[in-house]
DNA sequence: CGACTCACTGAAAGCGCTTTCATGCACGTG
DNA sequence: CACGTGCATGAAAGCGCTTTCAGTGAGTCG
């Protein structure tokens, strides 16, 4: 019942073009060394007995699988889907396929998810951050994958990375808040260990407020996993304190929602009673009420671009070079002035 | 260059536990019919070299891929996220790695995904609503490769499917709307072409209408890709209407959120001037201003039961079973009363 | 007009694994 | 002691494809 009909081979294509199967092959890989007429004779066989490759076989004798291999930290929200999703379609432009998968910020999973790929055939990697066991990298390096990091660029470190600068990001969106006349801050950050991109944004925040001349130990700072509901359980605790924040900096636009829909609950007023802002600039951040103040990455052209980067590193067999996206930082109605008199 | 380590095979292993291919291959995959000794061997070597199987001659040899493919209309929002998050881990319970693609609601594209994920040895299918080419679904059983679909669940249809009755809920929420004393509709539906769990909500609204003695024809209907700024422009549109409507009913969250923000730009008051409703139940509905009125569906549970299932065909080679799930009507903040005075 | 080139095609090896079949060996049994 | 039994293993075939190597015939050139 399971096998009534039996799946068409290359060669029962070949038989019916009346044509080696060598030839049938380099028709549907090479069509140009093959003659016009032995084209279409190929092509009325294929569709008459319903043929497609057989993937293993394919990749098998050919030791390229037309893979390409994605870890992100998670799928629950959309902080990668847009950037993943142009990365997805930009390889497909260049004809591989996207295999993806979710380590949920588990080192140990990913390092599993790495290999789970590999023996997939993944022609290439792409991975989120610089931070994870050395003995990841070098599993890669051994069986000569080409690896590509993504969301994070850091400049003078060797690896390949497309991204943007996670510190200097936040650096900047801090900045602005100084600048606005805000000098009681508390952050909500992302899990930090382990996790690059959280360390560096939180970071960023720590380094411009030393140069503001404000103590970093002074700051109350929540550490918590990437959730609406964390983010709003960490507002509500910082906003218990007896001297409240006028600030509260989010590590990511989903801490931040949250934060903004906590504070309504509680009847506080953003940004008057409190300024909140956000980072990723994800859809999420434009349509909450008040428009979240944060840092805009260009996810689409970062997928974009990776997917490029990666398909020549592949082609190539050259290293990858690495690039800096130009974030934007963007003063929504989340975040108001204080006056600093 | 690229190939100066050679990647260790199983036939490497044998040599290395001085053992022939046949019974490493056994250890890997049949550990109990092995000794413990030799088992223990073939651990060591492993280890000493690196190995793991390549995944296309295993696939060749054993028939089998352990791999299961997911066709989704989208990545970009969060509609299937979840589901697919929680399909993805119950596979993983189960052993199996899964293959995602996005076919952007296009019905030529999914055919060819279909196509590309047999070509790689899809073990099983999962599908969203019915709709689709009859050409798929024979080609699909031609291989005999099994399918599901999810998302959707109409009863007596043949077609194994794990999901909820689109016309029903959106039947039953229509239901509290008008309860509400809603009397002036009007509808922002996503494109119901190919689609038919847009046009089976859509139709879930005009047949409640009809039974309560509302002309549909009356109302007025618009029809547009799932995305906040149709949403919001669709919205605008309706509120130009002279006789405004008092209620907008959306194809789903994404459009109604759409819809909110627009309100608030309008400077509309939701729901006092207008209420609105949506349906999915992602999270997006509960963060937005005023929580959004929707249909709740219970994606993660949707998610593990296909997968259950799916495991299920494929290792059994029986026929699907359809299960229907229970959704919940929440009438949250973003509606309100009518007087029927 | 013989030697070459060129465009096209076929034969066959081999990719790394699983699985069938055969074999050896240590038992327990009549 | 001859035999069957069951466990653990090995030899070898074969999965469906790509690619190298070797033609073949037609056209080109000196």
């Amino acid at each position: 019942m399971r096998s009534r009909h039996r799946v068409p081979t290359l060669v029962d294509v070949a038989k019916d073009a009346g044509i080696s199967p060598a030839t049938v092959s380099r028709s549907l890989n090479n069509p140009d060394i093959v003659s016009k007429e032995t084209l279409e004779r190929v092509q009325t066989a294929v569709n008459r007995l319903g043929y497609t490759p057989h993937f293993g076989a394919r990749y098998m004798a050919a030791k390229r699988s037309w893979t390409i291999g994605a870890i992100i930290p998670t799928m629950e929200n959309a902080i990668f889907a847009k950037g993943i999703q142009a990365f997805q379609e930009q390889l497909h432009e260049h004809g591989y396929t996207l295999l993806v998968s979710s380590s949920s910020y588990d080192p140990e999973i990913e390092a599993e998810q790495v290999r789970a790929l590999i023996s997939r055939g993944a022609d290439g990697i792409l991975l989120i951050g610089y931070w994870r066991d050395e003995a990841v990298y070098d599993f890669l390096r051994r069986r000569n994958v080409p690896f590509l990091l993504a969301w994070a660029f850091t400049a003078g470190n060797a690896l390949p990375a497309i991204g943007f600068d996670n510190r200097a990001s936040m650096y900047q969106l801090c900045d602005q808040v100084l600048a606005l006349g805000h000098r009681k801050f508390a952050v909500i950050s992302g899990k930090v260990d382990g996790n690059d991109r959280a360390a560096n944004r939180l970071k960023g925040i720590t380094d411009r407020l030393k140069d503001a001349g404000i103590d970093p130990k002074t700051v109350p700072i929540i550490e918590t996993a990437y959730d609406i509901d964390n983010g709003a359980n960490a507002f509500e605790e910082l906003m218990q304190a007896e001297d409240r924040p006028t600030v509260v900096m989010c590590g990511n636009d989903v801490l931040a929602v949250g934060a903004i829909s906590r504070a309504q609950e509680m009847g506080l007023d953003v940004p008057r009673d409190v300024s909140i802002t956000g980072f990723d600039g994800i859809e999420l951040a434009r349509i909450v009420t008040p428009k979240l103040a944060t840092v805009r990455v260009p996810h689409a052209e970062m997928g974009r671009r990776a997917a490029d980067e990666l398909v020549r590193m592949v082609e190539s067999g050259e290293a990858g070079q690495s690039q800096e996206l130009r974030i934007e930082v963007s003063m929504d109605l989340s975040i108001g002035s204080v006056s600093t008199t």
